[in-house]
RNA sequence: GCCGGAGUGGCGAAAUUGGUAGACGCGCACGACUCAAAAUCGUGUGAGGCAACUCAUGAGGGUUCAAGUCCCUCCUCCGGCACCA
């Protein structure tokens, strides 16, 4: 007889994706009268495998924020589109003999199929795919902008190069010194590469971190990558020579106890000393250096190993303190050449002050060199001292403070005082064929010369062979056709550009085209810009704290200095996704066999519980196991719901109102908060309730209402089953009342000395006075009273509706 | 090594930010319905104890009438960076 109380979520879920798709329920529109929010996903690679069930979980947590703001009254941009350039759809390419945009339309095809089950709120007519070149044909444009500010420059300089993927990488690619995609060990190859000076806005992106509304963890995270430290460059002369050797140091003070200089092994005054002849032990440091660069980067940065080094004998610095305050007897400095001092930091040469560094001090032990203490304050003869203190041995500058010491040592020697960063300048070129071409066109009579705005998009070309050449060539050298062009500003014969650009290119400005996708001037609108920007909430995964997160900004601060956007910063407040994991706690991943499809839960248990399963989960940001069992409770939960439409009453109890508005002012405010397990904990206990009592039609409406954000279709089904032909969205959120919130009795517990005795149930304004003598005149308390101590009540605390405790001598 | 975060039942977790530790859910046990099972519903479920009670939030100390929450020392796990001068 109660068959259909079964909520049957094949029909009813596909009924209602079909009217809301029908009616275009999710299209947005400028609407000044409105209050805008933007809030966004990291937008995902279409890989070949599908959705599994983790990658949902954030689109899920926005779609419920959207849904609860569009209820809130405002106008909510909500897009999804595709990060489709890389290289997983070209090595499938290569495998299967199709286009990778083939292979990539088919994956888009699929994510959006299974996204759409989820009936996530998005405005699909939005919908950008940095792979189309109607996309892509500004992010070429806003190359163009960088070069013509003088942003790009051409280098050989050596590079992260991955002999798998063969192609060279920027810094950020790299993982624990191997390539993030394959794990290939990197090498330092020299390549032709096209490199953007993102470190001319490192001052910016460091500093305006502090206004965001960002976690703690990945704002640190971006400070360290960035890795700004204060110091100064002062150069040392060689002796009988006019090489200068330049070093950069953050302790100056400290120049006076500079007992030897270290040159990285691939400093350039190695080679040219060695070509020069006046190296003594030639082959010995040649030796070394071919060492070092064999060495991989992980190597190298084992910082446990033994410190190793050769001296260049023959030559030696001076030291320029010593040298100025006349101390000619010990002014000369050993050099050596040694790999812990890093070619692509500061100057790629230091000067060594064994007292006061750790590294300097072990390397100085192991090769007996002088340690010199000139910062007063040494308690271990054992370990480097490098805190400060006052100078001594340091001729005029002894009894100065440290700090002070190293503006005037600095000044003192004709140094400056500089900043150095670890951020480097972002190597922007690929040796692929999967991605946006370069724009620029190489003349021998012009130099380098941009291709015109109005040829853009400047098209990948089709190709025989999308193999990498492994030369430093992209696959597009092979192409005469296309490589071939006239130059756009003498008209002579010209070659384009090969390279293509990183797969961080369309990610970096890609949530401004969603503001204005079919645009064809420019860019974005300047107005729909000012009106939608900046991404109010933007949700995506941890990892891409050092990579996504600070080419964005970069591209973005940018876009702000030539005028394209308002805002300085992109993304006002950022929420990471925890994990979820595999049953068996490992990532799921084909390769273990754990990976759970979407699709299959939805088919078997709906999408409501699919979506409120994953936010019951536990906290938002944490990683969790994923558990079908799990899932049982909180479909357990709307399936309850679903049965309450046949016991309506005509009023609901008291205790079922009051918990009624606090559980909509508490789904609210966990809404905001993104602590989703804790709303849906509170709407189970509301139900609950309602089962043992009775709730009214319009309160159990009010429950719809708070609920569909989480559960869309079947609070939908129940809306129009009580008479509504309205959508759930376009409704109002509803109020609580504050009065209601308050329960007519309270539980007080009554401790004494701050341990439980007894409880009391009382009326909600019963007064301080009262409580104390109830709480005196129970049975059990006066018990514990007489027991404890001296008997004679010391102190009575009371804190109001919940707790009297009762202090006993 | 440095930085960031976390340690609470068999499990996922909650705790009004100093006020009844374990809400909610999973699992488990017993019961109801059923010829039976599933589903559903009810009861119980931190440990010890017949009970009164005692113990219990990684370990140890401290502050407080009162500590998961604050302070000190230490341990473990996860994430990030790592010879950055």
């Amino acid at each position: 007889m109660k068959d259909f109380k079964v909520y049957d979520h094949k029909k009813l879920d596909q009924k209602w994706r079909k009217a809301w798709d029908e009616a275009n329920v999710y299209k947005t529109t400028e609407d000044a009268d409105k209050e805008e929010f933007y809030i966004l996903d990291m937008f995902p690679y279409p890989s070949g495998a599908g959705l599994h069930v983790g990658h949902p979980k954030g689109y899920i947590a926005t779609d419920i924020i959207s849904r609860y703001k569009k209820m809130k009254g405002f106008n909510v941009l909500h897009p999804m589109g595709w990060d489709a350039f890389g290289l997983p759809a070209e090595q499938h390419a290569l495998k299967n003999k199709v286009h990778p945009k083939i292979n990539t339309d088919e994956n888009i095809a699929r994510y959006k199929e299974q996204l759409e089950k989820i009936s996530l709120n998005y405005d699909w007519e939005r919908e950008i795919s940095t792979t189309d070149p109607e996309f892509y044909k500004w992010t070429q444009w806003a190359f163009i902008q960088m070069f013509k500010k003088g942003l790009v420059f051409e280098s050989n300089e050596p590079i992260n190069w991955c002999p798998s993927c063969k192609t060279g990488l920027a810094n950020e690619d790299l993982e624990d010194g191997k390539c993030e995609r394959c794990d290939s060990e990197i090498e330092q190859k020299p390549i032709r590469q096209w490199v953007i000076r993102i470190t001319d806005y490192a001052d910016r992106l460091l500093a305006d971190l502090d206004k965001l509304d960002w976690q703690e963890s990945i704002k640190e995270s971006q400070r360290k990558w960035i890795g700004r430290s204060e110091g100064a460059e002062i150069d040392f002369a060689v002796k009988d020579s006019d090489d200068k050797i330049k070093v950069f140091t953050t302790r100056p003070d400290t120049l006076f106890g500079a007992t030897y200089m270290v040159l990285a092994p691939e400093h350039k005054f190695v080679q040219k000393w060695i070509d020069e002849g006046v190296i003594e032990n030639k082959e010995e440091v040649e030796n070394y250096a071919k060492e070092a660069s064999k060495k991989s980067h992980i190597e190298r940065g084992d910082m446990t190993k033994e410190k190793t080094g050769v001296e260049l004998k023959g030559i030696k610095a001076i030291n320029p303190a010593l040298n100025k305050s006349g101390e000619a007897n010990n002014e000369e400095l050993p050099i050596y050449i040694a790999d812990y001092v890093m070619a692509d930091y500061g100057t790629g040469a230091i000067m060594a002050v064994p007292a006061h560094d750790e590294r300097d001090f072990e390397f100085a032990k192991k090769y007996k060199i002088e340690i010199k203490d000139v910062i007063s304050g040494r308690k271990n003869e054992d370990e480097a001292f490098i805190g400060s203190g006052k100078l001594i041995n340091s001729g005029k500058f002894d009894g100065m403070d440290s700090e002070e010491a190293k503006k005037a040592i600095t000044e003192f020697v004709g140094g400056k005082m500089t900043v150095s960063y670890k951020l480097r300048d972002w190597v922007f070129a690929r040796q692929r064929y999967w991605g946006e071409p370069i724009p620029l066109v190489h003349c021998d009579k012009c130099g380098v010369v941009p291709v015109p705005e109005e040829e853009l998009p400047l098209k990948l070309p089709e190709v025989e062979s999308y193999e990498p050449t492994g030369t430093g060539e992209s696959p597009l050298a092979g192409i005469d056709e296309w490589v071939n062009v006239k130059c756009p500003e003498c008209g002579g014969d010209a070659k384009r550009e090969t390279n293509t650009m990183p797969q961080w290119a369309g990610s970096s400005w890609y949530y401004l085209r969603y503001i204005d996708p079919h645009n064809s001037e420019a860019l974005v609108d300047k107005e729909k810009e000012a009106y939608w920007s900046p991404v109010d909430f933007y949700v995506g995964g941890a990892e891409h704290a050092t990579r996504h997160l600070i080419y964005a900004r970069f591209w973005h601060k940018f876009l702000y200095d030539i005028g394209v956007v308002k805002y300085n910063e992109p993304f006002k407040k950022l929420q990471t996704v925890g994990l979820i994991m595999a049953e068996d706690g490992r990532k799921m991943s084909k390769r273990w066999g754990n990976v759970i499809n979407p699709d299959d839960i939805i088919d078997e248990y709906g999408a409501d519980a699919f979506r409120t399963y994953e936010m019951f989960m536990g906290p938002f940001d944490q990683a969790v196991n994923w558990s079908t069992k799990g899932l049982m409770g909180p479909k357990r939960f709307l399936d309850k719901v679903w049965k309450m439409q046949d016991d309506l009453a005509s009023e609901s109890s008291k205790k079922v109102q009051a918990q009624l508005h606090k559980t909509i002012k508490k789904v609210g405010e966990d809404i905001e908060g993104m602590k989703y397990n804790t709303a849906i904990s509170e709407m189970m206990i509301l139900v609950n309730l309602a089962e043992k009592e009775c709730i009214s039609k319009n309160d159990f409406e009010k429950l719809l209402l708070i609920l569909s954000p989480f559960a869309p279709h079947m609070t939908q089904e129940l809306w129009s089953i009580l008479g509504h032909n309205t959508f759930l969205i376009g409704e109002q959120w509803p109020n609580y009342d504050n009065l209601l919130l308050i329960e007519d009795v309270v539980t007080v517990v009554v401790q004494v000395n701050g341990k439980n005795r007894a409880e009391l149930i009382l009326p909600q304004d019963t007064s301080e006075q009262e409580v104390r003598e109830l709480a005196l005149a129970n049975e059990a308390v006066d018990k514990w009273v007489k027991k404890t101590g001296s008997g004679e009540v010391k102190r009575f605390i009371y804190i109001t509706g919940r707790v009297a405790n009762i202090v006993v001598q």
